[in-house]
DNA sequence: TTGTAAGCGTTATCAC
DNA sequence: GTGATAACGCTTACAA
């Protein structure tokens, strides 16, 4: 079936000549390479028919006699025809690509996000594009700039904070826009989040209703971890109803790394030694925390407690096993992958906002 | 600067007349509309040039003289213009798209090396398309078809083992073509792996060292983890040379979740009792087989050796921590990328096939 | 250094 | 149900 030719670049120049970037009438200019080799005129001049009935069955073949049909759809197969989706971009404005930006794909949650976005969009055919911004705004913008010439039927992307350009470029494009992982931000467009700030404040709250009242926080640095200031923000909120306030507030480097749990296990301690609990605004460090709190004997939670952010695969097979809140970050991607093909599907009037719920996930640590 | 209508699909028509979708010349048929608005004509017309010189501004500046490229850089800054990718494609066949097929970015190890993948092809303003096989090569298949309609200059796939179509259509289309994540078998183009076999083979013979000659190996299902087939064959290769073979082999259906450890470590025991070793074909795996052996009281690595793979972050912080073996990814991510930039590039006689060393990294539980 | 003309491969439109 | 023709927005080739 599939020509066996040992050399790269085998042609299909078998049954019948194959266009070769050629004005097919006026004086033939030199040469410009044809990128894949066969094209719609080829499939059609082998089916006998026009380019457009080629282009009828490949986008709407009810519209074709069965017998125009089976012709063209063999001439497709025997010639191994690939449409050229830059050409039918150019001529129909669909591009079924969606564009994605994510602060990281080596953070667990953003990659698991991206999976089931991923998964949602392949059910019908449209690719993905993928960005990282490497939680910088500046290059949040370059990557909208440089997808938004790809023209996207989508945006999806990382929390509600973004340049003013962006904003702008992003309004500007039509182009319907999901905001993730924050549900406590009014959206540009749409948004698939959740809120930071109660679960910040769900957290104090089980500290506070454990009677304990020195608390420390752990996050990302204030102007790059926008989700974690929310959830401080939140942590301080209920905190200040009882007249409180936390006692230390570590800032760390983004992306935090696991080993970086230790270092502010560390710095908490030396800031206010007598701490009683500690929210980590992410379940890895929040994990290598309490491993270093056995080794070194510190009792979890009696002496300390611990409470993580993400539910993260090992958390429940620690001793002690890590309370954590848990966040449906696969539901997340997958609605808001959803979210996108509705609107494009015209189905207009569905919620803009959407909020899911989180958990607490109570267990040993805290 | 940029105008702040309040209104979504606001349009810049402030100054000059912006071009919309008609025939220049000739009857004008009924409207199409026009995708993005402004166009390069939009800016030819603002500078006072011809369309070709803001396309040698865009891509070729060096060629246009100080004051013309001033006048044209200013009337895209003042249009907000942006390039329509289709049409330069359609036109000059560069996509600037790198395509990248993993099985899952819910695996730690893929979405590290995708992440690094990303990171450099955006370093040389490359987008990256990225496609979930989901472990299969049906899948798979699909995928490089539909990618191959953008017309990418690479693609970054996993594993050796592909359809004989994929194959046929990779080849065919001419493009670079890098598989990553085996070393072991011949690649269809370039390739940046590591040898699973010899990964294996390591670690029976860490094994054989310590005296042990019961052992088990737990992975993926033979007909969806090929790699971990090889890491087997090279365990039984070692096994062989001491006249043993292992006592169990269980498998299990990918993709392996944490709490799968605990179903293998249970399935080992219940084949053979008496293992003294087992190793898990990922970290993630080992992880919870350890904790579970803690919680059970079985000893590590007295009672059972345990051996993972991929050293993922929290083995280390472990009691006992774990032996494992540990692969450069982020790496491997990276030089795929770079080796489709370079022979973007033109920089030919590279090394094709890239074996990247592993290490054995001895800890407590082996 | 700049401009003109002719495509790139597809789909929209309209006529048959 | 099918085909001819004109775009789609850009770049290549060549002329000025």
């Amino acid at each position: 079936m599939i020509p066996a030719g040992p050399e790269r670049f085998a042609s299909t120049r078998d049954r019948i000549e194959v266009t070769q970037g050629k004005a097919p009438t006026g004086k033939p200019r030199t040469k410009r390479p044809s990128a894949s080799g066969v094209k719609m005129r080829d499939v059609a001049r082998l089916a006998g028919t026009s380019t457009q009935t080629v282009s009828r069955v490949i986008s709407r073949p009810e519209l074709v006699a069965e017998s125009t049909r089976q012709l063209v759809e063999r001439a497709i197969v025997e010639l191994n025809y690939i449409p050229n989706s830059a050409a039918r971009l150019l001529a129909s404005s669909a591009s079924r690509i969606v564009a994605v930006i994510i602060p990281s794909l080596s953070a667990t949650v953003y990659a698991q996000e991206v999976h089931h976005i991923v998964r949602v969009l392949e059910e019908r055919s449209f690719s993905t594009l993928i960005g990282n911004s490497d939680y910088s705004q500046e290059r949040e913008e370059r990557l909208v700039q440089s997808f938004l010439e790809r023209q996207p039927e989508g945006f999806i992307l990382t929390g509600t904070e973004h340049t003013e350009r962006t904003t702008a470029l992003l309004k500007r494009s039509g182009v319907p826009i999901v905001e993730t992982f924050d549900g406590d931000s009014p959206a540009m467009d749409m948004s698939v989040g959740f809120s930071n700030f109660q679960a910040g404040r769900t957290v104090a709250e089980l500290f506070r209703t454990r009677g304990l009242s020195r608390l420390a926080f752990v996050g990302g640095r204030q102007d790059q971890d926008f989700r974690a200031n929310a959830r401080y923000a939140g942590y301080c909120d209920r905190l200040a109803q009882d007249g409180l306030a936390p006692v230390v507030r570590v800032e760390l480097d983004l992306p935090m790394r696991q080993a970086d749990g230790i270092a502010a296990l560390d710095r908490v301690l030396a800031a206010e030694p007598l701490t009683q609990a500690i929210f980590f605004s992410a379940d890895n460090m929040a994990i290598s925390a309490l491993l270093e709190c056995n080794r070194r004997g510190i009792g979890v939670p009696d002496q300390i407690a611990i409470c993580g952010f993400g539910n993260y695969d090992y958390g429940d097979a620690l001793i002690p096993s890590l309370t954590t809140i848990s966040v449906p970050f696969e539901e997340m991607g997958a609605l808001a992958a959803r979210e996108i093909l509705a609107r494009i599907d015209g189905d207009s009037e569905r919620p803009r906002q959407t909020v899911m719920p989180f958990r607490l996930i109570r267990r040993g640590s805290a």
